[in-house]
Order: C-alpha cells, then sequence, then structure tokens
DNA sequence: TAGATTGTTAATCGATTAACAATC
DNA sequence: TAGATTGTTAATCGATTAACAATC
C-alpha cells in the first residue's frame, strides 16, 4: 500500500476500502447508539469483521477493545475523509424528471451538498419552480458558477446535449462533473467526472435473476 | 477463476470483469459503427486494452485478428448475459421525485425493463398521472404482481417507510428490490436487494476534491 | 508477406483472510 | 482475572499486467 505524502497524515486506501468505508459512513449516519462493533457492522453489511476492523486501521483511528468503536468519534473521521464537513455549493444541468429530483432531494445538506441553483435551455422552464430554486438560462451559468464558488455540476440532460453541456461547464470553470447521462464525456486533464448510470444497478440485478433461474 | 457448471455454457466472472463488462455493454450501445477494438474501447473507459481482452475472453465470443471485435455480436452476447434480451415487468413504489423520474425515464426499454405501474400512498397523489400511469394505492400492490408477473420493484420511498414497504413487497412475492432509499433493508433469504445509493458517486467527488487541493 | 490485432499463459501485484497478539 | 473485542502481521487468494503466440 502505497502512503501518499501530505501535510496531513493522509494515508492511501485500497479502492475497495475506500468504498466500503462509504457505506460505513452511511450506516453510522443511520445509528442512534453510542458504540458499534465490527460485528455488528459486518452482518449488516454482509462482510466479515476483519475487512470492517482493516478498512478502519487505515483511518486515523482506533477502537475499544472490548466495546467498539465510538460512533460520533467515527463519523468525525469518515465525514472528513469525504469532505463532508465543509459544503460545497452544486448547481444541477438539466431541470427534467432527474434534474428536479436531485434539486428536491433532501439526503445532500446532510453530506455538505448544497444545491444553489438548477438550468435548462427550455423556455417553458426557465422561470418555473423547483422546491425553492427558479429554473435559469444557461446564459446564467458563469455567472452563478462565479458568483457561488461552484465546483461541481450535477449534469441531467438527455445524452445528446451531454457532452456540448458538459463542454459549456468546463469553460464556466466547473472542477467536477457529477454525470447521470448515459454518455461518455470528453473532458480536460484536471476535470473530473463521475458517471452515474443508473442502467448499471439495474443491469446487476437481471443478471442475477436470470443466473438464478 | 471457478466455474459455474450450468446447462448453458455460462462461466463465473470475476466481479471486476463482470462491472466493466457492462461499461462496454453501454459503450457500444452508443457505437455506430461495425466493427471495434479493444485499443478503442480502453481509450474511451480509461483502462488498458489488454483488461478489455481479457474481460472479453470470459464470454463466449471472439474478435478478429487485425480488425476488432464485431459490434452487434459482441452486444447480442452482453445483451444475453445481462439478460436485456428479456424485458421485465418493474414496478415504483413511491410517486415523490425520484419515483416519477425514475417511472418517465425512457432510456429503460433498451436495456429490456418495462415499468408497469407506479404507487403511493398518499391520497393526494393516488389517481394522479405520471407520463401514462395512473398512480396506484398500495392495497393494489399484491394484484399488480401477479398480474404483471412483476419480479423487480424500484423503491422510492423515504428511508423512514423503506423497511415497511419492503416487508409489503416481499410479501407480495417480490423477487428483487432496488433500492433507492438511504437505508439498509432486511430482507430473507432468497431476495435480491440491490442498493442504490445516489449518495455515493457525490462523496467520490468530494472526496478527490478534497485529496487534490 | 508484413503488420496489426486478438488470445492466452505466466508473473506480478494488491486485496482479503487467517491467526494471533494487544488491550481494556 | 477472564473474556471480549480491537489491531497487526503473515499467508493466501484473486485480479491485473506483461510477454508473446496465434491469426487474419
Amino acid at each position: 500500500m502505497s502512503e501518499c505524502s501530505n501535510n496531513k497524515k493522509t494515508l492511501m486506501f485500497p479502492k475497495p476500502t475506500l468504498e466500503r468505508l462509504k457505506l460505513y459512513l452511511a450506516l453510522l449516519l443511520q445509528e442512534e447508539k453510542e458504540y458499534i462493533s465490527s460485528d455488528e457492522i459486518a452482518k449488516k453489511l454482509k462482510i466479515t469483521p476483519e475487512q470492517v476492523r482493516k478498512d478502519i486501521s487505515y483511518l486515523n483511528f482506533v477502537g475499544k477493545p472490548k466495546v467498539g468503536y465510538h460512533i460520533p468519534s467515527l463519523l468525525n473521521e469518515l465525514n472528513e475523509l469525504f469532505g463532508v464537513d465543509v459544503t460545497d455549493n452544486v448547481i444541477v444541468v438539466g431541470a427534467g424528471g432527474l434534474g428536479t429530483a436531485i434539486a428536491k432531494y433532501k439526503g445532500f445538506k446532510r453530506i455538505g451538498i448544497d444545491i444553489v441553483a438548477i438550468f435548462d435551455n427550455d423556455e417553458d422552464k426557465i422561470g418555473t419552480f423547483v422546491s425553492e430554486l427558479v429554473v435559469l438560462p444557461l446564459s446564467e451559468l458563469q455567472r452563478v458558477i462565479k458568483r457561488f464558488k461552484v465546483k461541481i455540476a450535477a449534469l441531467c440532460v438527455p445524452k445528446e446535449s451531454a457532452q456540448e453541456a458538459a463542454d459549456l461547464l468546463v469553460k464556466s470553470g466547473i472542477k467536477a462533473i457529477w454525470n447521470f447521462a448515459p454518455a461518455i464525456l470528453h473532458v480536460p486533464p484536471g476535470i473530473l467526472v463521475e458517471n452515474e448510470d443508473i442502467t448499471r444497478g439495474i443491469l446487476s440485478i437481471k443478471h442475477m435473476l436470470e443466473k438464478n433461474k
């Protein structure tokens, strides 16, 4: 495991570990107790307790033998790791079904995400409300990004216009694109793209159902 | 790699391979050419051509040296693997923002998913339209599941009612739950749960932005 | 034929698991 | 103290990569 020398005492995590740490974060947000054991985490997430302990050992964090992990402290650690303790202003591009669903979703505040604007280029949508946000034209994009120091955009346009919208976002200073369009985006180096292809989950289900027939 | 003896000549795939095969499927659905090389697939998905060839070699499929893979044939193979060639009737439970977005999404037909009904227990929503579907009360659940031989349900209710809804779905004969609620569901053995936690993607982005600062 | 690309085997790398020591 | 749980090291397992053979 390679170490990432950094001003903080940050370590690099194996990728699977990082994925599981997200699951631990989601799980702990649901817990109301003060302590939790590796065994309990493991049971709920259907993995082994050894793996849980190993994963947590990558964090700058120790548990109490005979008691388990102190949930608030572990949450602090995970929050810091994923930057949940810093709030990012996020914009949504595309006010269709998915875009409005994301703009309305209440669960983001808890993980340090604040949706500050939603955009569309459909005249009929511009000016209408999505929760307490007014749908803005794309001509406002650059101004809003600057004004709210927006680094992240959720891209929720049809796949035909995804690349064009991505280019515009990059030109306007966006650093990361959370891409809900089923399209492969080409972006300059240094720009982060996270593909959120909703069809992947259902493909797993179909594959499993098919296989176990 | 262990072999899965089956009436068909199906093989077991390494889990990471299976995930990448989904990406290949999504990519090929966008291509309009007749052939594609491992090199081109690799470039677009930012992996190595060796890995692409290795992954494809797990399929019952060969490419043409000097030419590449015949896209329609490879698509057939991937469609069969993921059961895309068989259409499944799917119901959506919860007619909030996410539920209606999923019910309206046009991209599912292409992967063998047909949304046949949407349910909610909010009196104000029952009877209203979501695209061409009428929102039905949960009391209709069992009847619809039987009638349309529904095996898969997309669970889009708030996390507080997720477990209750899941219990009802299981009781009504559902075989797989595509869970969009940020909750850990407890289901009997044999019932498949696929968690589609939308917050995971954004956590990756936050983590990367934080780390590269 | 030469060259480009696929296919496969062996070597390497990295992640998981097992065993057990440390600790409260 | 005994027992339960965490933490860590070493062994195992599995996936990726490298090298090269096969093929058109």
